[in-house]
DNA sequence: GTCTATACTGAGATAGAC
DNA sequence: GTCTATCTCAGTATAGAC
C-alpha cells in the first residue's frame, strides 16, 4: 500500500510502518473525539512519537484525512472489481453496487468525510476535491464507473457522459449521506438506487431517435464548458 | 440594511456604524489580500479599533463572510424582483436574468464565495451553506427562482420541483464559477444560458403526457428523500 | 533518512476589566 | 461596547541523536 502524497516517498520499511502507525492513530483519534477536537500533538502522542515525527509524514492534518481517502478509494476499485467478475449482474446492479459498496465504506466515517469537501470552493488549495492536485484520485474514481459500464452497447455519446455524469451523482449522494440522519443512512440508499433505477430507465428512452438532437445540444454544452475530458 | 445574524441583534446607531465599519475593513481586505491572508487583528486595526472589539459583532472570520453573501442575496432579489416587473421577458428569459445577476454581483469576488462552501460537509457547523443554521438564507434564494417562474403554466409537480432544481443548478453553476478561469467567465455564462435553454426546452417535452410517469417516480424519489418541501 | 526535544511564531478565539 | 491580556493550537525551526 502506497499513500506517497504530496512530498513524501516510500522509505525503508520500518519508516511505512511508523507512517502507518501514525496514520492509525491519526484514524482512532478523529473517530473517538472528531477531526477539529483532535491536535497533532494527541496524534503524535498516541503514536509514542514526538510532534516532528507527524509533520515528517503528512504536512497536514488534513492531509491525514487526504490519505484516508486514498485508501477508501483504493478499497472501493478493489470491491468493484471483484464483484464485476463474476460477470452475473445487469447494467442497473452493476451501477447500484458501485454506488453502495463506496456507502457501505465510508458509513461509519462520515464526519471524516466532510472535511473531504472542505476546499471544494478553493481551486488552488491542495486538498480541494476539485482541484488540480486532486486530479489522478479523481480520474481513478470516474474510472470505477467506467468499469461499471463496460462493454454495454451505448451510443458513443452516451458512453463519454455516463462516467462523469455518475461520479457527479455520486458526489451528490456522498453530501447527502453525510446529511443523513435516518438508520443507517437508509434515505440515501434509498434514492442512490432510485436514481441509478431511473438514470437505467431513462437511458433506454435516451437511445431513441427522438432526443438525439437534445442529447447532441447537451453534449455540445458540457464539452464548451470543459466538463468532459477531451 | 440589518444584519442580525447569529447571536448580534442590532443595537443603536453607533453599534450599527462600528458594524458597518468593520464589515466593510474586512472586506476590503480580503478583497486585497485574501481571506485566509487576512488576520482578525488586520481588520480590526484597519478598523481603528482592538481585537475584542471586531469579535464583539462577528463571532468568527467566516462569519464576516456569511455577512456579505446574505448582502449578496439581498441584493440578487432586488434586483431580480426590479426586472421582473417590466414584465416583458419569457420564462428563459428571466431564468436566465435569474442566473446572470448572480454571477454579475459575485463577479469580483469569487475567492471570498470558496469561503462559502469550506463547511458544506459538516452539518452541525453554524456556517454550513447547507445546514439549519443556515436555512431562512437557503429558503430566500429558493423564493428568488419561484419569483421567476411566475405565473408560467406548469403541472403541479414541475412547479414543486422546479425551483429546488434551479437552486441546485445555481449551486453547481457557483462552484463551477468559482474554477473557472476564462476571461470575465464566460465559459460558465456560457453553460448557464445553455442549460436554462435546455431545461425550458425540455420543459415542453417533460409536460407531455409519454413522460408522466417518469416525471412521477422522479417526485416520489425525491419527496422520500426529503429534497423536497414539504 | 528517521526521529527527538524544545522552543518559537502567528492567528483564531475568549475572559474579564473598564 | 470596547480594550487588554491570555489561551490554544497549527505549524515552523533548529539542532542533534542514530
Amino acid at each position: 500500500m502506497l499513500l506517497n502524497m504530496f512530498k513524501y516517498v516510500a522509505g525503508t520499511e520500518k519508516a511505512e510502518q511508523t507512517r502507518k502507525l501514525i496514520f492509525q492513530s491519526a484514524l482512532q483519534l478523529f473517530r473517538e473525539k472528531g477531526f477539529d477536537a483532535t491536535t497533532m500533538r494527541d496524534i503524535a502522542s498516541l503514536s509514542g512519537l514526538a510532534l516532528g515525527a507527524a509533520y515528517y509524514y503528512f504536512p497536514s492534518k488534513e492531509a491525514i484525512v487526504q490519505a484516508y481517502y486514498e485508501v477508501v478509494q483504493e478499497e472501493h476499485n478493489r470491491r468493484v472489481r471483484e464483484a464485476l467478475a463474476s460477470g452475473k449482474m445487469n447494467l442497473q446492479q452493476r451501477l447500484q453496487f458501485v454506488m453502495k459498496s463506496k456507502l457501505d465504506i465510508l458509513q461509519n466515517d462520515r464526519k471524516l468525510l466532510g472535511v473531504v469537501f472542505r476546499y471544494s470552493g478553493e481551486p488552488d488549495h491542495p486538498l480541494s476535491c476539485l482541484g488540480a492536485a486532486t486530479e489522478r484520485l479523481r480520474q481513478e474514481s470516474i474510472e470505477v464507473f467506467q468499469l461499471a459500464l463496460g462493454d454495454e452497447r451505448l451510443p458513443e455519446d452516451l458512453r463519454e457522459l455516463l462516467p462523469v455524469a455518475l461520479w457527479a451523482l455520486h458526489m451528490g449522494l456522498l453530501i447527502l449521506f453525510i446529511y443523513d440522519t435516518s438508520a443507517g443512512q437508509t434515505r440515501t440508499r434509498k434514492l442512490s438506487d432510485g436514481a441509478l433505477n431511473l438514470t437505467t430507465g431513462l437511458l433506454s428512452l435516451a437511445k431513441s431517435a427522438l432526443l438525439k438532437p437534445i442529447r447532441g445540444k447537451l453534449m455540445n454544452l458540457l464539452h464548451e464548458a470543459d466538463l468532459l475530458p477531451v
